[in-house]
DNA sequence: TGTTATGTTGCCAT
DNA sequence: TATGGCAACATAAC
């Protein structure tokens, strides 16, 4: 669930509420292994006495540095929730682990599927961990001229192309899917065959989409909510994301939107508004 | 009651 | 290196 847009509202609401607070506890609840391969004791010896310094994001992580040379590195995932709550408050459901901070607030990480991790790395470690993503989306290197450059004789499919985060961060499979109907590129373009004003097209809308959603702070399309609990307003503006599958119109040409599999995700397009290139090999 | 789907990523095989 | 499949896990919907 949380691609960029979401991160990034969770990265403001923390910046507010835990910005320049202090751990003073750590509690662990029914999964430890949220913290990865560190012992929990371990764990719990680094952060205690920190400080909180300013969240972060990088694509789809966030990352808080404790001052002064260690870093939370924090990806959620496809389930996870990062929750700001008063201390004492009783534990939400499938919540792994809470940072007792003082100013008697909770910062609490709750995740269904147990996929995302809350790891405690060293300023350097973490750094390391993040170099290997793309650029991002919303900054200036992220341009038509670099996309070209990028997928130069690439033949996987765009919509794949995108979702590699060594490519561009923060993109998954809602926005990539939203960017595509927008630029009227279809999702198995190989992504060699981009020609410049598709590649122009397609950053105008990976942009444009990133922002709005952003604004409306995220989509919540089953369960993703901010760390007061609350859903983001994005979903209603969806155009092919859980309208295809549904066979609702295009809400451009009114043609029956289509939903078909693309590399085990669910891919969701208007077969009209994006077709593929005549291919130059037959 | 079983099957399939779900927003992500890393590992493994080809 | 590029690409594709699948596992990690819990639940909901059909």
């Amino acid at each position: 669930m949380p691609e960029l847009p979401e991160v990034e509202t969770v990265r403001r609401i923390l910046s507010k509420e835990i910005t320049g607070k202090q751990i003073t506890g750590v509690t662990f609840r029914d999964f430890p292994g949220v913290v990865g391969d560190m012992d929990p004791e371990v764990f719990r010896a680094m952060v205690v006495g920190r400080t909180l310094e300013a969240p972060l994001r990088r694509g789809k992580y966030l990352s808080i540095p404790l001052d002064d040379d260690l870093t939370l590195v924090i990806h959620l995932r496809m389930t996870g929730r990062m929750l700001v709550l008063p201390a004492n408050t009783e534990p939400v459901r499938f919540e792994h682990l809470a940072l007792h901070l003082d100013g008697d607030i909770d910062l609490r990480y709750a995740d269904q599927r147990k996929f995302g991790r809350l790891l405690c790395l060293e300023h350097e470690a973490a750094v390391a961990a993040l170099a290997k993503l793309g650029p991002e989306p919303l900054e200036r290197a992220f341009t038509s001229r670099y996309l070209i450059s990028k997928s130069s004789r690439r033949t996987a499919p765009i919509k794949n192309f995108l979702l590699d985060q060594r490519v561009v961060a923060g993109l998954g499979n809602i926005y990539v899917d939203e960017a595509l109907f927008q630029a009227r590129i279809h999702p198995l373009t190989p992504a060699g065959e981009l020609s410049t004003e598709e590649a122009a097209r397609l950053v105008r809308a990976i942009r444009r989409i990133l922002r709005s959603a952003t604004e409306r702070q995220g989509t919540t399309f089953s369960s993703f909510e901010n760390p007061y609990g609350e859903g983001g307003a994005n979903a209603d503006f969806l155009r092919v994301y859980g309208r295809a599958n549904r066979g609702l119109p295009c809400t451009r040409c009114g043609t029956s939107l289509e939903w078909f599999k693309l590399g085990g995700r669910g891919t969701s397009v208007c077969p009209n508004c994006q077709q593929l290139p005549i291919s130059g090999t037959g």
